[in-house]
DNA sequence: CTCATAGACCGCCAAT
DNA sequence: AGATTGGCGGTCTATG
């Protein structure tokens, strides 16, 4: 692919600043690393009432809504308000665009403005955890799934919780020229190549574990103990629990099998040995219980998408 | 990549 | 009655 591609982001009242930078700074940084300019990016701007010439952007804000008609990408970062429906020409330029082939891509909020413009119907979608109930309410005929940071439906896309914005801005980059350009953005960025996983495991994370949980104690045990094994007959007997009632309560407290939890803590441990350390990956492996190298790269690559040693490159401050 | 094997997972059902 | 528990065993998954 070698002509750029057309990018336009939408901005208005009550904009949110960090979104909006967000598609910014994947869409319109300038990176003279690549020869090739590989967004031309522009933004419309539908009454946002501060003044953008202050930001000192080097795009270009326009405000003519027939601008749609060429973009190849619209990008929608966050909406003014999720009750707020967008006017009738702004919802027959967004589905005319649409119907040209343009890929249309919201952050957090974004999505009411694609739900009210009809571009859900029978896609998937999700939102921030916060709007979830309301979007399902209000657009019953979208596919809402919370347990995602994006989506990508025939050309629609989404995103949840404003940061995972980033990761679907840098899944755009991914699909439309490669990998290593996307993991060459996310260096700059100094964030990960690819976030997998949802929004419940973020939810859950931030959720201190009460001390009165009877699995308090248990991941305490093997938060300490990571680079032992953990089998299903260990684990229920540290909670006095049958291996069935374990595994039980297990899900029900956590939403996943406990296997898959405990691969996720390792995981979580390798990449910070891996941010942090340069360990040979067979040190790192035996530090966080992977039983061999193999069985991490297996697991790491199913879960991040990257080798390790791709994803410590990121780390590695070269740009 | 493929393979054999061990272990995890989970529906089902009887016991509590 | 209704919910909770734990064992069985078929199937799926991880490992080296």
């Amino acid at each position: 692919m070698n002509k750029s591609i057309e990018v336009i982001i939408l901005i208005y009242p009550n904009l949110c600043l960090f979104e909006f930078a967000c598609a910014l700074e994947v869409f319109a940084q300038k990176r003279p690393e690549f020869e090739q300019t590989h967004y031309r990016t522009r933004v419309l701007n539908l009454g946002a009432n501060f003044n953008l010439d202050s930001l000192s952007l080097e795009v270009k804000v326009l405000t003519n809504l027939s601008v749609l008609n060429n973009a190849d990408l619209i990008v929608i970062p966050g909406w003014q308000g999720t009750t707020i429906r967008p006017d009738a020409k702004l919802v027959k330029q967004l589905n005319s665009a649409y119907k040209k082939g343009a890929r249309i891509a919201s952050i957090c909020s974004g999505a009411f403005l694609l739900g009210y413009s009809g571009l859900l119907n029978g896609r998937k979608a999700t939102t921030h955890w916060r709007y979830y109930n309301q979007a399902k309410i209000l657009f019953p005929e979208a596919e809402f799934d919370e347990t995602v940071l994006y989506t990508d439906d025939k050309r629609i896309l989404s995103s949840a919780g404003s940061a995972a914005g980033l990761d679907m801005c840098l899944h755009i980059v991914r699909s439309d020229y490669g990998h290593s350009v996307a993991n060459s953005y996310a260096r700059r960025l100094v964030i990960p190549p690819f976030r997998d996983g949802g929004q419940a495991q973020f939810i859950q994370n931030i959720v201190p574990e009460s001390s009165g949980n009877s699995f308090a104690k248990l991941t305490q045990t093997i938060e300490k103990n990571l680079h032992k094994p953990f089998s299903i007959e260990t684990m229920a007997e540290i909670v006095h629990m049958s291996e069935r009632h374990f595994q039980r309560r297990f899900k029900e407290h956590f939403s996943t099998t406990p296997n898959k939890w405990l691969t996720k803590l390792r995981l979580q441990k390798v990449c910070e040995f891996l941010e942090t350390t340069n360990f040979r990956l067979k040190t790192i492996a035996d530090a966080c219980g992977f039983g061999s190298e193999e069985s991490l790269r297996r697991h790491f690559r199913i879960h991040m998408k990257v080798s390790p040693m791709e994803y410590r490159a990121t780390f590695t401050g070269e740009a």
